[in-house]
DNA sequence: GCATCGGATTTTTTT
DNA sequence: AATCCGATGC
């Protein structure tokens, strides 16, 4: 059982076999800590017999539990089955839907995500009858998240001027309507479960006694409520055992505190700590790079990262004039290191600071003919019609849901406008309902209510059946049944579909909507909107897809690649305007390109324009990045050649840039060809809603695969590769 | 109640 | 440039 640990360097094994007890791993990036706490839970199980229902391990991201999941299984087989294994809010979720006895909510209360909050905060600004522009919204949101995240609940809100004063009542407001609503937010499910454990010594216990062992990932990115329920959960064995990394810490603006670190230690006076630097990712020139770049943050313990790799390719700099030019050399470099280099497109990743970034770059790629995978960005669950039909399903979970109510309850148009829906409100206030349990009372036939709702009681009347019935639905059958009833009655398709060429999409989203749903037949409703809830985009990519990524340099953390770029090196990108006045801002926004550049394996290119369109208006000169400034000209190579290296002379752009000079300009294809297709004509094929099929003919374009399958039983239908989930049989 | 038009308004990262 | 909001007209 313990052969494993020969396949690791003798840091490594230190920290899997590190004795139980308060445990820091230090790691830098590359540095295998993902191996390490896998093999850090297989040697728990595997050679010191902890059962697996005694271990919990968190992780940052879904995608991360997953794949730490599934290689400690790859270890140990079924003996692993029962670990606690999730995100803190995953695993709070768990916490809290068991506990649900001790929370002024129900157990199947629903989670809001950022858009439902800000509809339910617009909503209390407007009651209160102040100024949406001075108290916007998401403002006053991230003052109560803070506040939050720091473990202050709405009486314990500091108030130092009118404002605060201001924030306080909406604080309280907004926590009443979670409650009324049977909801909570994200911040919510750590405070709660902090709540438990800190008010009932007996959960706390249970908790405490079940968890022989915690560990936890990306710990610098931790938050004081996770801290503190770390802390509780850990209390009675006190083998906690976390592994970061404080020059990765990148979520300080979400209430994350790498000082954490530092509380740990001095928490737990007796913490082995264990330091691993020897990185077996990038090239010497990547980590001498990273180095520079990092080394000018203060307050922090200076690491040596060493491999036994070689120097490896320069890092490249590229100056493109304007931002259009920027995504077009990327687009071409991509292409000449598949074509020339032959290397796979999924070896490539182009990073940025902002999502807004992405656009040009995915216009460039299409015009080059390159597929590409973009991570996050509101590419699936942020669409309208997707949004609408879970908050269809929300509503029959959760009656008491008003967010989704008001979203829902006109669509398609039915008659119910915002009159109407604000005599709704009076009526449920009156009698200390929700709107949907009203509704639902009135479609029972209840007491004096449709005399009381009027003529506006007969619309509502019939949504209430709608709802009544779905929900009876809801209870006898699974959720994609429910999810075909729901889009029937609704007329859906014909609603969405009729009008424009954009129709079609938006029913392809519908249907692939549809296709996860049946993921979640097995476990249910609630299941399937809790993961809706916390499964973010970027843990649902389909890895097969043999292309490059595009992704923010935040949703890079944890990632790898051979060849990295780094688009938008100008000042107030990268570091980003917001961070200007503020220290800690800044060091943070150096962590993130620090981030970014640890991603790369084998070659690193970063690239900036002299010209940007501002996010408002039209185009704007930039500066380089004060970054650039940090790295040894010694390491670089593709910066103009005869010109100044700018970066460490002048800060203002000058002249037209070099770009296209040979030295770095990347061959560009002149004829387009076509792109292999992954779908051949007579293809047998499957569709996670269509079914069986074969493909009748496939066509690239624009970068992706059109592809026209017969389905068994449905007839043909034209899909694009990419979106539809099609599978070779 | 609903659709449309025009003017105003956008501040980054995400569990 | 794109979205949101409010006013207008039906």
């Amino acid at each position: 059982m313990e052969d494993f640990l020969d396949l690791l360097n003798p840091q490594q094994q230190a920290a899997v076999a590190a004795p139980a007890g308060p445990t820091l791993v230090l790691a830098g990036p590359g540095s295998g800590k993902t191996r390490v706490l896998t093999y850090r839970i297989a040697y728990l199980i595997g050679a010191m017999n902890v059962p697996a229902y005694h271990i919990m391990a968190v992780t940052f991201t879904n995608k991360a539990a997953k794949e730490m999941g599934a290689r400690v299984e790859k270890l140990l087989g079924p003996q692993a089955s029962g670990i606690w294994l999730g995100t803190f809010h995953g695993l709070c979720g768990r916490i809290l839907r068991r506990e649900a006895d001790l929370l002024p909510v129900d157990s199947n209360f629903v989670i809001f995500d950022a858009d439902d909050q800000e509809n339910l905060m617009k909503q209390i600004v407007k009651e209160a009858n102040l100024d949406e522009k001075l108290y916007r919204p998401a403002s006053v949101l991230d003052a109560i998240s803070a506040a939050k995240n720091e473990l202050i609940g709405p009486e314990d809100y500091p108030v130092k001027n009118f404002r605060d004063e201001q924030l306080r009542r909406f604080y309280m407001r907004y926590q009443q309507m979670l409650v009324s609503n049977n909801a909570m937010d994200f911040d919510d499910m750590l405070m709660y479960t902090h709540g438990i454990l800190e008010n009932y010594p007996v959960v706390r216990d249970t908790y405490g006694h079940k968890f022989e062992h915690i560990l936890v990932d990306e710990f610098q990115d931790t938050n004081l409520a996770q801290y503190a329920i770390l802390k509780n959960l850990a209390s009675l064995h006190r083998n906690l055992y976390v592994v970061g990394d404080e020059d990765q810490s990148i979520y300080r603006w979400r209430g994350a505190d790498y000082r954490n670190l530092q509380r740990f230690t001095a928490d737990f006076k007796d913490t082995r700590t264990i330091l691993l630097e020897q990185n077996y990712r990038s090239t010497q020139t990547i980590l001498d790079g990273a180095m520079a770049v990092i080394d000018r943050n203060a307050n922090r313990t200076r690491k040596k990262l060493f491999t036994e790799a070689k120097a490896g390719e320069k890092i490249s700099l590229v100056v493109a004039d304007d931002d259009r030019q920027e995504a077009e050399i990327v687009a071409a470099a991509v292409q000449a290191g598949i074509s020339k280099a032959k290397l796979n497109p999924a070896d490539f990743a182009i990073m940025y600071r902002t999502n807004a970034q992405s656009r040009l770059l995915e216009e460039a790629f299409r015009r080059e003919g390159i597929a590409y995978r973009l991570v996050g960005a509101q590419r699936f669950y942020g669409r309208r019609e997707v949004r609408d039909l879970i908050g269809f399903l929300r509503l029959i979970y959760n009656p008491k849901d008003e967010v989704s109510l008001r979203r829902v309850i006109n669509l398609p148009p039915r008659g119910i406008g915002e009159k109407t829906v604000e005599k709704l409100q009076k009526v449920a206030r009156a009698r200390e309902m929700s709107m949907g349990e009203v509704l639902l009372h009135l479609n029972a036939g209840d007491d004096g209510l449709a005399e009381e709702l009027g003529k506006e009681g007969i619309r509502l009347g019939f949504f209430g059946k709608l709802l009544a019935d779905w929900r009876e639905a809801a209870n006898k059958n699974t959720v994609s049944i429910l999810f075909d009833r729901v889009v029937e009655d609704l007329g859906y398709q014909a609603y969405i579909q009729d009008k424009s060429e954009e129709g079609q999409d938006r029913w392809e989203n519908v249907l692939e909507l549809r296709g996860v749903t049946t993921e979640y037949d097995d476990t249910g409703l609630g299941a399937f909107l809790e993961a809706m809830s916390l499964v973010a985009d970027q843990d649902t990519l389909p890895e097969t897809v043999d292309a490059p990524t595009m992704l923010t340099l935040h949703a890079a953390k944890g990632l790898e690649f051979e060849q990295v770029f780094i688009t938008g090196l100008d000042e107030f990108l990268l570091p980003h305007s917001r961070s200007r006045d503020d220290e800690e801002a800044l060091a943070e926004e150096r962590r993130l390109l620090y981030v970014g550049i640890t991603r790369a394996r084998k070659k690193l290119t970063l690239t900036r324009a002299q010209r940007r369109r501002s996010p408002y208006g039209s185009y704007e000169a930039t500066m380089p990045s004060r970054f650039l400034d940090d790295l040894p000209s010694a390491l670089l190579s593709g910066s103009p050649r005869g010109l100044p290296n700018r970066y460490n002379t002048s800060r203002r752009p000058e002249g037209p840039s070099r770009w296209n000079s040979p030295a770095f300009m990347p061959a560009r294809r002149v004829v387009y060809e076509a792109p292999a297709t992954r779908f051949k004509p007579g293809m047998q094929v499957k569709h996670p809603s269509y079914g069986r099929g074969v493909v009748k003919t496939s066509k690239a374009e624009h970068g992706d695969e059109t592809v026209e399958v017969y389905f068994e039983g449905v007839g043909l239908k034209c899909l694009v590769a990419s979106l539809a989930r099609l599978e070779q049989l």
